[in-house]
DNA sequence: CGAGGCCTTGACCCAGCTCAAATAAGGTGG
DNA sequence: CCACCTTATTTGAGCTGGGTCAAGGCCTCG
């Protein structure tokens, strides 16, 4: 929970550039947002805003893992999404809602960006290339979100860590792999839908299952096609089934 | 399965005009949607088009149910929406995606408006309002399924099928409602994540919770506001939890 | 070295799933 | 309008994955 901004100011010119998501922008746009936007470091549990609060901002994450969130009414916290390089978060703000529907809490050491609300509802307004490219980002998460809801009806636990497991090998070739978990095994759970304890159990069966040697955060996986024969056969798409 | 396609042409533009989405569409535009547009009956059980298929349009529902679902690799169906009056599906294509990743398919006895994907995106590159308006449309729909995900993991299957109940009441007020399910209870199970036998008697459950009386698709709802307090208990957002 | 935060284990429970069957609800042809 | 067939829904019985509660381990940091 300790506070330790170091607000600093980085060429985010070349950055915004390198996502597919700002290629159609001119440069004095970017120039613009550059000029607007705030990079700054953030520490772990650091809260960016609360559910229910209003915001005007758009963020980006540079680097580093930041959790979305809701309190439930019993008071437990379910997490929306847990985002990372390049991934954009507070775009509700664009569609007029004025609370925020989640909160979110930074999960792992980031660098995130924000940008006031009304400068990119401008250039969406202004640059059609880029509202296009907003829209199919939204289409692509909302198809993305449709996925997440069948894994949580169809696949068991094991599976489900697998999948993830997966998707944080990102297009790696077949064969041996080590990988770290990037973030805490509890809010992966929440991520997954399940409970720490369900976590711990069923990562120890996917291990039994596919060979895979664990370390604390460090996992192996010898056969990453034994894996993603495993975890996805029960799904209804393709292997790499992210965006 | 049988096809009973009766293609007729309509007044599309009073009709789109009536729907937010369009608000900002000039005349012109909306003629010309008009003029590709076409407006089609179709009967329960007809399919638009399968998962994996390529598609060029944007379809909008103008009355009756579509169910849009997916394929497990089990051979099972999982059910991604079921969409009514104005809704809108297919958009997905607007990303490039060149196969849809879910199928389509007439749940109830439909109208159905299909525009060129083309029309569309060329609409949304002009028109910066009507851009701006899908987008908002989209973001909302994607917050819509973290509430879906939310519910599914929170909520109990009479809490679910409470809230389901709920929103089929609309803006109505408080006290005693009568209302007809829409479409096949074995439908709204898939669409709720749960099995026909589980729907079945989890609606028994909940008719014992706060005194439903219940007819085959016909339910009666003594007390709105009981029937709220049971469901959304588990939930973050408070009541009315629609977009 | 002790305190607190994570993570893992053990024991037990229950909502929801599965398999199997009985019943309603429509629809059709006579 | 009736008998018959098909599909949708409900019920029964039994099973189990994952949740809950309660203890330990473990590792980090002061």
């Amino acid at each position: 929970m300790t506070v330790h901004e170091i607000s600093i100011r980085k060429p985010l010119p070349a950055f915004l550039r390198s996502y597919p998501l700002f290629a159609g922008i001119k440069d004095d746009v970017i120039a613009s947002f550059g000029n607007y936007a705030v990079a700054k470091f953030e520490r772990k549990g650091t809260i960016l805003f609360l559910p229910d609060t209003p915001n005007d901002k758009v963020y980006i994450v540079r680097s580093g893992w930041v959790k979305l969130f809701r309190e439930t009414l019993g008071g437990e916290e379910a997490i929306v999404d847990v985002l990372t390089n390049g991934n954009f978060f507070g775009e509700i703000g664009l569609a007029g809602t004025e609370l925020m529907p989640y909160g979110a809490e930074v999960a792992e050491d980031a660098e995130i960006i924000s940008i006031p609300r009304f400068l990119v509802a401008d250039e969406v307004m202004r640059n059609s290339v880029f509202g296009l490219a907003v829209l199919q980002s939204l289409t692509r998460q909302k198809l993305q979100r449709d996925l997440e809801i069948e894994h949580r009806t169809v696949q068991s636990a094991p599976q489900r860590i697998g999948c993830f497991l997966l998707k944080l090998c990102r297009e790696n070739q077949k064969g041996s792999i080590t990988l770290h978990l990037p973030y805490d095994k509890s809010v992966m759970a929440a991520r997954l839908g399940m409970q720490p304890e369900t976590f711990s159990r069923a990562l120890t069966r996917l291990r039994e299952e596919v060979d895979l040697t664990i370390q604390g955060a460090t996992i192996q996986i010898p056969d990453i096609t034994r894996l993603s024969e495993f975890s996805c056969a029960a799904c209804s798409s393709k292997f790499p089934c992210r965006d």
